[in-house]
RNA sequence: GCCCCUGUAGCUCAGAGGAUAGAGCACCGGUUUCCUAAACCGGGUGUCCCGUGUUCGAAUCACGGCAGGGGCGCCA
C-alpha cells in the first residue's frame, strides 16, 4: 500500500474513534493532506488534519492533534508527534522501511507498478501535420506524451499511443505543391516557392526520397499532371513524410501503436454520420454557402464552420469532432488524453461542449497543453515557422546532444511553463546535463553488483537487511517513495516530477556510494556487505525502472 | 477588446494553502594507497513582479495592476 494512503487510513480511523467518543453527529470530514514535510526534522510524513478540524471542533488544534495521536496505534509507525501550530508528524519505523526494500528486490522490473482496475486510455500525441520533418518545437509534446503513456502503463492502464495524421486539409495541398516545385528544382527546371508553400530544406530531402523510391518522377513532366496523378503524389509524399517522422520519433525512443488518418473519417462517411447527429440536434445551419455549428449557443465565443463554402470540404474542427466521437463511441476508451500545443487551447472548450451533446462525458477528455518552445539567439526570440523553413530539426538536436539528454531537458520543465531555448547554450551545456550524473549513479551501482557476482556473493537468497547509516536510511526512504511518485504522476500528469525524483535519488545513491563501502577487506563484515548489496540492488532496480519510464537508457558502464 | 499560460537566486527552473522557500548550472575552497573523481564535502543577504483583501497561516487563494508569451481563421 502507498505510504500516504496507509497514513490516511490510520488518521481516518483515529478520527472516527474521536468522533465516536465525543458523540459528534453530522460530521463532514475535512480535506487534509499527508505529505513529506520540507524540513526533515519534522519527520518522514506530516498532516495538517488537526488544523483543518479546529473550526468544526471549536478547539485548539494542538489539543485535537494530541487526541488523534492517542488514537493511533500502528506497528509500522515508530513515532507520532505533535508540533505547532497543529501538525501531526510521523516517523516510519526502520522495519517498515526494510520491508519495502525487500519488496523492491522481489518485484524487480515491476517495482513501482500498481494493480488498479484496468482502464482503457488513449494518449494522442505529436500528431504533427505530415508536411515536413519534426523540429525543435515538436520535441516537447512528443517527450511528454510518451512519458505519460509509460507511466500510465506502469499503473496497469491499458494505453493506446496514437498519432492523428491530418492528411485531409488544404495544408496538404500546399505541401504537395511544394514537393512538385522541389522535384522540378531537382530536375533542373524552373520552380517557384510561394509564401504559402513549405520552404524548408526538409522538403528538398523528402523530394529526393520520393524520386529515389519512385524513379518515374526523375523526368516527370509536371506541366501535364492530372488531378488523379496529383492525388497519387500526395499519397506518396505523405507516406514518405510519415516515414521520416517515425524515424525521428524512434530516435527519441518513441513509437505509436496506432496512426489514425483524418481522411479515413471522410472516406468511411463516419464524419457525415456524426454531423447528421448534430444536425438532428438542431445544431447545424447553412450560411453564406458554408455549413456552421451553433457553438455560441452552447457557450463558446462564436459559431464555427464545419464545411467550407469554397470547396465544401470539412474543417479541422469537423473531422476532429468525428475523431473524438470515434475514440469514445466506437473504440470505448474510458479516458482520452490529448497532448496539444498551447495554440490549441481555444479548441478545447468547443470540443468539450460538442462531446456533451454527443452524450460523451467531457471530463473523460483530458487535454495537456504544453506551452510553446521558442528559440533565443543573441538575446532575440526567434519564432519557428515550418513554412519559412526557420526551424532546427529534431534529428539535428538528437544527433548533437543525444536522445537521453534531449528527453531529460524537455521533460524537466512542467508543461505549462514556457521554454525559451538558447540553442548554443543548450548544446554546450549538454555535457553537464543532469542525465549523465543520474546514469553515472546507475553505472556505479552496476559496478558493485558486477563485483558481487564475480566474488559469487549470494546476498539475495538469505536477504539480510539492516539499515544503519544515514546514507542507507535516506536512500531507502527515497526508494520506498517511488511507487507513490508513479501513482501521483499518473493522476496529475506532472511528468517533470520524474526528473527531479531521478536526480534526488541519484544524489542519495552517490552519497551512499562514497560513504558506505560495500566491499570491505575485513572479512568479518560480510553481514554489512550483504545488507548493502541489497540496498545497492534495490537502488539499481528503482533507478533503472524510472529511467526506462522516462524513455532513457540505463548504462551499466560509463 | 475577450480568453489561456508565465513572472521565485547570476542563468535554467521546482515548490501551487502549512513549519526556516529549494534544485541544477555557473562561481570559490577542500577530498583519491580503497566497489568508476562523469564523484564527494563546504560555501546562498531572494522585493517569491507590484498592491489590496481572505485565512490561525499566502510564493501558493480572490480582486486590481504591471511585464512577457500564446489564442480569438471558411489554417491545422
Amino acid at each position: 500500500m502507498l505510504i500516504t494512503k496507509f497514513l490516511h487510513n490510520c488518521l481516518n480511523e483515529a478520527l472516527q474513534k474521536l468522533i465516536d467518543e465525543q458523540n459528534i453527529t453530522n460530521f463532514n470530514p475535512p480535506e487534509y493532506v499527508v505529505e513529506k514535510p520540507k524540513n526533515k526534522n519534522h519527520g518522514d510524513y506530516a498532516t495538517n488534519l488537526p488544523m483543518q478540524l479546529a473550526k468544526t471542533f471549536n478547539e485548539n488544534p494542538i489539543n485535537i492533534a494530541n487526541k488523534i495521536k492517542d488514537n493511533i496505534d500502528e506497528n509500522d509507525i515508530e513515532e507520532v508527534s505533535v508540533a505547532n501550530p497543529g501538525f501531526i508528524n510521523f516517523k516510519l519505523s526502520k522495519s517498515w522501511l526494510e520491508k519495502e526494500i525487500l519488496k523492491c528486490i522481489g518485484q524487480k522490473d515491476d517495482f513501482g507498478n500498481q494493480n488498479e482496475k484496468n482502464k482503457k486510455v488513449q494518449v494522442e500525441f505529436v500528431s504533427v501535420n505530415p508536411t515536413g520533418k519534426l523540429h525543435l518545437g515538436h520535441i516537447r509534446g512528443a517527450v511528454i506524451g510518451s512519458t505519460i503513456s509509460n507511466v500510465l502503463e506502469s499503473q496497469n492502464v491499458s494505453v493506446t499511443r496514437e498519432y492523428y495524421v491530418n492528411d485531409a486539409g488544404n495544408q496538404i495541398d500546399f505541401f504537395c505543391e511544394s514537393i512538385i516545385e522541389r522535384i522540378k528544382e531537382l530536375q533542373g527546371k524552373k520552380f517557384i516557392i510561394t509564401e504559402e508553400m513549405y520552404g524548408g530544406i526538409d522538403i528538398i530531402d523528402i523530394s529526393k526520397k520520393i524520386i529515389s523510391k519512385y524513379p518515374d518522377y526523375q523526368n516527370y513532366n509536371f506541366s501535364e499532371i492530372t488531378e488523379d496523378e496529383i492525388e497519387n503524389l500526395k499519397k506518396i509524399s505523405i507516406e514518405i513524410c510519415i516515414n521520416e517522422i517515425m524515424t525521428d520519433l524512434k530516435s527519441l525512443n518513441i513509437s505509436h501503436d496506432n496512426w489514425f488518418y483524418e481522411s479515413s473519417l471522410i472516406d468511411s462517411k463516419y464524419l457525415d454520420e456524426t454531423i447528421d447527429i448534430l444536425s438532428k440536434l438542431n445544431l447545424v445551419y447553412i450560411k453564406d454557402g458554408a455549413t456552421w455549428i451553433k457553438t455560441e449557443e452552447l457557450g463558446d465565443d462564436r459559431d464555427n464552420v464545419l464545411f467550407k463554402s469554397t470547396n465544401k470540404k470539412p474543417t479541422y474542427f469537423a473531422t476532429d469532432i468525428a475523431y473524438h466521437r470515434d475514440k469514445f463511441k466506437e473504440r470505448f476508451f474510458d479516458n482520452v488524453i490529448n497532448v496539444w500545443g498551447s495554440d490549441h487551447h481555444g479548441h478545447i472548450k468547443r470540443m468539450k461542449l460538442i462531446l456533451e451533446k454527443l452524450e460523451i462525458n467531457p471530463d473523460n477528455l483530458d487535454v495537456i497543453l504544453n506551452q510553446i518552445v521558442s528559440l533565443k539567439s543573441n538575446n532575440k526570440t526567434v519564432k519557428f515557422s515550418k513554412r519559412s523553413g526557420n526551424s532546427i530539426f529534431l534529428s539535428e538536436i538528437v544527433e548533437e546532444i543525444g536522445a537521453d539528454a534531449c528527453r531529460f531537458s524537455f521533460l524537466s520543465r512542467s508543461s505549462e511553463s514556457q521554454m525559451e531555448i538558447d540553442l548554443d547554450l543548450f548544446k554546450s551545456k549538454s555535457s553537464e546535463n543532469p542525465v549523465f550524473y543520474i546514469q553515472y549513479a546507475h553505472a556505479r551501482l552496476c559496478s558493485i553488483l558486477k563485483k558481487a557476482n564475480e566474488k559469487h556473493f549470494d546476498f539475495e537468497s538469505k536477504k539480510i537487511l539492516s539499515l544503519k547509516t544515514n546514507e542507507e536510511i535516506n536512500l531507502a526512504k527515497k526508494i520506498a517513495e517511488y511507487p507513490e511518485l508513479l501513482h501521483r504522476v499518473s493522476k496529475n500528469y506532472g511528468v517533470h516530477e520524474l526528473t527531479f525524483f531521478a536526480l534526488e535519488l541519484s544524489q542519495l545513491i552517490q552519497k551512499f556510494y562514497e560513504n558506505n563501502r560495500v566491499f570491505d577487506n575485513d572479512s568479518n563484515n560480510k553481514e554489512i556487505t550483504k545488507s548493502r548489496l541489497i540496498i545497492t540492488k534495490a537502488s539499481k532496480i528503482t533507478l533503472a525502472n524510472l529511467l526506462s519510464l522516462m524513455g532513457m537508457s540505463s548504462p551499466e558502464e560509463m
